[in-house]
DNA sequence: CTCAAATATTGATACACATCAAGATCACTT
DNA sequence: AAGTGATCTTGATGTGTATCAATATTTGAG
């Protein structure tokens, strides 16, 4: 059986490696670095990213315990972070999409706490801590951006925090998706159809819930004709009935 | 019935009122400013810092929406954060213990998304955060240390997030008196003796627990003997036994 | 000291999600 | 194209914690 993608326009991975690589004309840049700075300055900043080999899915972009050297934007892709616990076992601690920043993480104690690996094939902008921070002295934009950063990424984990604390298996499952909806749109993607590029088992572990739950979940947001779900296909239908369950109402 | 404390020495709130207030002399200032600064730069900084009135249990130390100004320092007591979500109920973020900064959830967004709230009588040293900025141009030491608290507070709710989506009632109550173990002992004072400034409530708020499941896993820590409990007084009487009841052995 | 309100404990029952189990589907490899 | 392991779905059952309920204890006010 052929299957028909239930989203209409098939939005593929953006494609920008055939371009000349810059942030100056790199799409991205109103969410990676919305500094307005000048020319010259967005110029510096270019000079200090390194963009290597694009990364394969399933492998690390950089592993717990490592030194930290650097910050990484997602040029396309995206990545998953994950600890690992006392007790042995994985935590998937965030979802990183094209635009988007990680390796914060790691300036704590001069080395990562988190592994990120690649969940598709992803290019990645290395931005070397220190040459970023001789930089900054100069431009007291970007300075304050980083901290910017930072926070938003300690205001979005007690945003996760609050889901896991009290939220429902469907409350969770509902503030993921309206998460990536988002997400997509600010990206100047479809808010409303999208793939997603995490397994079940990562979703379940994210949320804290098993892939089994995850997966009934997704069935019944489908019987409820809320969303339209074929594996890693998403169809927002009814983004406000999504988001009154975010917030709980059942 | 008169209630004889299960602590034996009872070690009362640090009282540093009478003293003249300095970062220099601060005798929590290896845990707050743990950055090797000139004397002069340790003077430079004490200059910006405002020491207002302490604060009472139940006030407000700044409250979600107000704008960002300043990062505190909690001197003396015990604060908690708190966020309220889309559905209008609370969530307690944080508790915030003498030496440990809070407000750095406000430079995202140039608001605070957290209320702060004294548990206790707390005395707090106000850092308004453009005078520390400017400061830290000039001291790129003062500089990494801000973005090393905040790189900490981002590993650290990563591990309530591990928490959260994982552990049984029991590993969440046992991590949660293990980090208020090792942070008062950080702070010289005891690690196996303390008073819990928390509420049950606001324990129960934290962990993504109901305050019945918390009272009942106090009182079956206390049945195996792993700890004492008597209101808010705590007692850890098997360091190791709580240690491997918070990675999930049963 | 007394009373009222807030906070904490303890018990009985209910339920959401985990666990166990069996198939189904997908994605590689040869 | 067939085979194999990984991933996902769906069903049956179990369990940890929530919920409901009653009582106890503490705290603060007057």
């Amino acid at each position: 059986m052929e299957s028909n993608s239930i989203i209409a326009q098939t939005h593929t991975r953006q494609c920008t490696h055939d371009q000349k690589l810059s942030c100056g004309n790199c799409r991205l840049n109103t969410i990676c670095m919305p500094v307005s700075l000048h020319v010259d300055d967005i110029d510096q900043l270019n000079q200090i990213i390194q963009r290597g080999r694009p990364l394969n899915k399933g492998e690390y972009l950089y592993r717990a315990n490592d030194t930290f050297t650097s910050v990484y934007a997602i040029r396309s892709g995206a990545v998953k972070a994950l600890t690992i616990s006392d007790n042995g076992d994985e935590q998937v601690t965030g979802f990183y999409l094209p635009g988007e920043v990680v390796g914060l993480d790691g300036l704590a104690n001069n080395n990562y706490t988190n592994s990120v690996i690649a969940l598709e094939t992803s290019s990645i902008c290395e931005i070397p801590f220190t040459r970023l921070e001789e930089l900054s002295v100069q431009l007291p934009k970007l300075q304050r951006h980083f901290l910017q950063l930072m926070s938003r990424e300690i205001t979005h984990e007690q945003q996760i925090i609050s889901l896991l604390g009290k939220a429902s298996a469907e409350a969770r499952i509902a503030s993921l998706l309206l998460s990536i909806s988002t997400r997509n749109s600010s990206r100047k993607l479809s808010a409303t159809a999208f793939l997603l590029p995490m397994s079940r088992t990562d979703i379940g572990n994210y949320l804290g819930l098993t892939i089994e739950t995850v997966s009934r979940t997704f069935a019944r947001l489908q019987k409820t004709d809320v969303i339209a779900v074929d594996k890693k296909e998403v169809l927002i239908k009814d983004v406000q009935g999504l988001q009154q369950l975010a917030k709980g109402a059942e």
